[in-house]
Order: structure tokens, then sequence, then C-alpha cells
DNA sequence: TCTGGGGTCCTAGGACCC
DNA sequence: TCTGGGGTCCTAGGACCC
């Protein structure tokens, strides 16, 4: 036997999602936007042909772009969410050994007996996602993480061919279509590490597969020793299976308008530490440190800039929503001042804990059953009825800053009230 | 009017200690 | 003349990712 890793990718994930539900939009530009309908992060391919570039502003891109015929979405994670899971459960009936990536992507183990069954199960893969959930994606196939997102680009850009599979597992193979990757579209060579490389005439994949390792530790750093392992086929970055506790969480937010009083920046932070603190238990853990942060927007050159953050160590490690929004409104005070229009703020929470292993505090007089009760039915509600059925009070109500989503399209899969209606 | 959000890992440098 | 050296821990910031 013989294995293989996959890397499956979908192609303009976002933009395929809404067009499950809305096939008219085949063959016409299609763009999601980010929060806040802020700026473009996922375009159809004839978007990229009238030239939308990811993370062009959207208030820029607006006229023109519709103009030509081109439809916008704000952002509808929910959506993306539950299609992401579903393709998950796809990618689990060809092997144990899958890792969620992220949302649109995952690195997948398969093994066979011949390098040809090896390909024809990356097909299968390909084609079974694209009929069973109707997402269309490429995938990739190498001995290594970094040479596996080697070959999902190629098979992208149809390096080789237009199939939509691309195997680098020969050698030959390999060595031909590195030479034509450009360094700064290797998985882990940032802007940083090109033009570092670029100075020693290191501008291909081939030429970093090539560089003597030390000389690349010397440059990069271990990260780019790696990477340069990586590509000549020495696997330095293990699968991770099981996904690993998150260590820090945070919600910050730019509001739909700026926010420029103490009681709407209050609501805003106390809002944001109620989503933080629901977070943190949904995996089932605990904050030790509480930071919030605020600023001004660095885009309006006409108002006088602020921005400042205030850190807070926790007596004890909570995932309380009390505990959390109290820390939150008294950091947010410390920083607030009177005279700006502030937009963004956010609640960042750190040192997180396993929830079951939280340090006793001798000070602590906290009734911790009591309230660990309150926030499991609080989470229980919030999730049978719909997030913010309840919230508490300082979370506010009339929420004049809350951010844009003017063109979300509807929760398809998740929401009875939101399904998709079949008619004659 | 209007420019995203949420992560991880690594490194350099300072504080502190013996 | 000559002014230690090496370890640990922590933090801020850089770089990168989707």
């Amino acid at each position: 036997m013989i294995s293989g890793l996959a890397l499956i990718d979908m192609n303009n994930f976002y933009v395929s999602c809404e067009r499950l539900f809305r096939p008219d939009l085949q063959g016409k530009p299609v763009i999601v936007l980010s929060n806040n309908d802020g700026c473009a992060v996922a375009r159809s391919q004839e978007a990229k042909d009238l030239g939308i570039k990811m993370g062009d502003p959207w208030f820029k891109i607006r006229t023109e772009y519709t103009r030509a015929g081109g439809i916008a979405f704000s952002s509808n994670y929910t959506l993306y969410g539950d299609l992401s899971a579903r393709i998950g459960d796809v990618l689990g009936t060809f092997s144990p050994d899958v890792e969620t990536y992220s949302i649109d992507e995952s690195f997948v183990r398969l093994t066979a007996m011949t390098p040809a069954a090896l390909i024809d199960q990356a097909r299968a893969m390909r084609s079974m996602v694209q009929q069973w959930i109707g997402i269309p994606c490429c995938v990739g196939l190498a001995q290594t993480k970094t040479l596996a997102k080697l070959a999902n680009y190629g098979a992208k850009k149809r390096l080789v061919d237009s199939s939509g599979v691309l195997s680098l597992l020969q050698v030959d193979q390999r060595q031909a279509v590195m030479a034509r990757v450009a360094i700064a579209d290797v998985w882990g060579v940032g802007p940083a590490s090109a033009t570092k490389l670029a100075a020693i005439g290191v501008t291909t994949a081939a030429d970093l597969a090539a560089l003597d390792r030390r000389r690349a530790r010397q440059l990069l750093g271990v990260v780019g020793e790696r990477t340069a392992a990586e590509l000549a086929g020495v696997a330095c970055l293990p699968l991770e299976l099981a996904a690993s506790a998150p260590q820090g969480c945070a919600v910050t937010r730019s509001f739909g308008r700026p926010v420029t009083s103490w009681a709407d920046m209050e609501a805003a932070v106390a809002n944001y530490a109620t989503r933080a603190a629901a977070k943190l238990r949904r995996n089932r853990r605990a904050a030790g440190v509480v930071q919030v942060f605020m600023h001004t927007s660095p885009f309006r050159t006409a108002d006088t800039p602020y921005s400042n953050s205030a850190v807070m160590q926790l007596a004890e490690q909570s995932a309380d929503s009390r505990v959390l929004i109290d820390a939150a409104v008294v950091l947010a005070g410390r920083i607030w001042r009177d005279g700006y229009n502030f937009s963004k703020a956010g609640v960042i929470l750190a040192d997180l804990v396993d929830a079951d292993r939280i340090q006793q505090s001798f000070l602590s007089n906290t009734d911790r059953e009591r309230a660990g009760v309150l926030m499991e039915t609080m989470d229980r509600i919030n999730r049978t009825m719909g997030a913010g059925t309840i919230v508490p009070g300082s979370a506010g109500v009339r929420r004049q800053w809350a951010m844009r989503a003017e063109r979300r399209t509807p929760r398809y899969t998740t929401q009875w009230a939101e399904l998709p209606v079949v008619r004659a």
C-alpha cells in the first residue's frame, strides 16, 4: 500500500454556496462581501474577469460593478458553515484521516495499491463533493502538505490540464510544475519572505526546494526551513486530526456608523463580550485575561486619530457572561475618550483553560454552580430559539451601531422559516 | 456615508535570577 | 589594562494563514 496527501479546496466557496440556491447566477459576476458589507472576500470567475480584486472596498466598486451586471451578497456564515460540515461528511467516507483545515479546505490521507489508484480516489472525491453537495472544487495530491497545496494551486490554475485534479507524486511532474509557480504563491511564503528570497535569486517554488536548508533557516527562521524541506518532499507538518483547543477567542467589529457616545460604546462592548463568552462555553473553555480595544478609522484622515487598549487579569478564570461583561465594560471605560468618532472595537479573551480545570481563587465568592446553570439555560434558549433571544440587559436593545448586512441571503439549510420554496 | 474578522506560531529583547 | 555568563520566563510585534 502507498499513501498520499490530498488537499481538497472549494472553488470560490462563498460564491458557490450562494449559487447553489440561485442557479440563475451561473455565468454571472457574483461576489460575497465581508462583515459590515466592507469589501469583496469571494469572487466568481466572472467577477475576477471584471477586475474585482480580493479586498476591494465595496463602496468604491459598487457603481461600476453593478452597472456591469454584477451581483453582491452580504456574507452568510451560517449557510457556509453548514455546507462545509456536509462536505466534511463526504470526505469522511474516503478516509478516517481528515484534517479540516478551514471552512473550505481539508487535507485527506488517501491510501491505495498503486499511484494510479490513488489518483482515481482523488478524482472520485472531487466528483462526489460536486454531485452530492453541489460545490465545485479542486484536488491536489502529493507527499507533503506544502506540496499538496501547491498541487491544488496547479489544479486551480490548470497548469497541466483542466481536470481539477493534479498529482505531484511523480518527481518529473513535480519539478516541472514547481518551476512554474512563483515563490509568492507558495503556502507559507508571504510578501515579506518573498522579498527576502527574491533578493538572493529565489523566485520559484523549485528554487526554494533546491535552496540550502541552513540558508533558508538563516533567512526566514524555522518556518522557512520547514517550507523548503516540505517542497523537497520531506514532511514536517503532520496531519492534525483532532481540532486543538482554542488558545484565544475574540469578537471584534467595525461599526455600521461611527460611535461617538459612551452609551453606545458600552452597549457594543457588552454585546461583544456576551458573544465571546458564549463562544467560550461552546468550546468548554474559560478565560483568565480580558482585553478591550477601540480605535477611530485609519481611513478618515480628517478625524483626530485615537487608538487604545486595556487588559485585565481576572481573579479566577471564567466563562460567565456577567463576569466577562463587567470586566470588558470596566476596561472600555478606562480607555474611552469623549469627542472621537470610533470606527471599531473588540473584546479579546486570552489565557484560556479547560472549563473544568479552573483554578479556584481563595478570594472568590461566586456561586459557581448556580452561575453554571444560568449560563447553560441561557445558551440552550439561544440555541433552540435562535441566537440573541435572550441577552444580558447591558448588551443593548437599540443597536444603531450594529454592522450592516443589507444583502444577506436566507439561511436556507439551517432555519425552517428560511427554507427555499419550490414552485411549479 | 462607505475600507473584514479570527486565528496560529515564531522571534527578539527585556526582566530577572544565580 | 581588565567591568560575567548563562539560563528562564514573559511579552510585544511580526508574519502568515483563510
